[in-house]
DNA sequence: CTGTTCATGTAAGAAGTTACATGATTTG
DNA sequence: CAAATCATGTAACTTCTTACATGAACAG
């Protein structure tokens, strides 16, 4: 974050929570003590960078930040992925439920991913474009990966919701 | 799970890597203390089912249970999903690299999207269809939805190499 | 001149994982 | 008869979040 231009603690949660937060959240609380680990480390640098009486630091990348970002980048290891979805988790458990109520949670599962996709089309993507232009790729391409995926998921239950409206329940 | 046929905490946390796994993680260590739970709850019933010398827990649901599980299943709330990946991670980084190391990278991304949808099909959905014989439904729903989205990400990615390894890189 | 944003940190607590501890039963 | 699986729990530790504490600068 520090390298894409986010200068302050302050701004690099900013930052994360526009761009990030979907599939890597990140809270202040670990942000501050994280960046001093970087200093200590001399994987960053810090400055003083006062606003008036307000203090504020504004860090850079050392030469040997960035030679452990692109480190990490190339490395083959990938920590599992780990995902806790309770709508997903709900649909796994809904055999339980009578058809009628069934539907309700399938258009409700529904209805969170599409308010993801317009979070991302809406407030996400066109940020990450702005960073497209000044020759930031990345960023847009995450951002219209996860959108589209969400498209995906929305329409995937588009068709389950068609499909058991059509069928009667067999029991 | 208890409801599934999952009657022992052992059984549970069994079922659970082979169902839920991928949307709901789950350890041992929360199994027992949630078991305790329930049962001080009224919502799951004890029985002793020892094998031998060996001690053994059988549980059931209740007829409490059996409500409470309908109750969360039809209340509108969801808890935010919560997501760690630390593939995308990269990829929203990957900028910092250069053209060749992103296109390992992405390759790399794509694979374990692939491994993800061969265990989901080769094991998981197997399984799954083997609960729909029994009318139980949805753990196949949830389990065809997730392959299908692991694989639309499988295919994004090839697609994503494809224009990269296309196109020049422009510095 | 008031409300929002910027800004930095700490402390307490919740949640969850890994490792520990133990041993019987079943399968090949 | 050895290895894998079944089975139950506890303890220590890690990780992360929420809440607390504070206050300057800026926008309308």
């Amino acid at each position: 974050m520090v390298r894409l231009g986010a200068r302050s603690g302050y701004a690099i949660k900013k930052t994360a929570d526009l761009s990030t937060r979907n599939f890597w959240p990140t809270s202040l609380a670990q942000v501050y003590p994280e960046l001093a680990r970087l200093e200590d480390a001399g994987l960053v640098s810090r400055r003083d960078d006062a606003r008036g009486e307000r203090v504020r630091s504004a860090y850079e990348l050392t030469e040997a930040g960035e030679a452990a970002l692109v480190a990490w980048l190339r490395s083959p290891r990938l920590a599992p992925v780990q995902l806790r979805d309770e709508g997903l988790l709900k649909l796994f458990f809904a055999d339980a439920l009578p058809r009628p109520d069934q539907l309700d949670l399938i258009r409700h599962v529904r209805a969170e991913d599409h308010a993801s996709v317009t979070e991302l089309r809406e407030q996400i993507i066109p940020l990450a474009e702005q960073a497209h232009r000044h020759g930031v790729k990345f960023p847009a391409i995450v951002a219209r990966l996860s959108a589209d995926l969400y498209a995906y998921a929305e329409e995937w239950l588009a068709r389950l919701e068609q499909e058991l409206s059509a069928s009667q329940p067999p029991e």
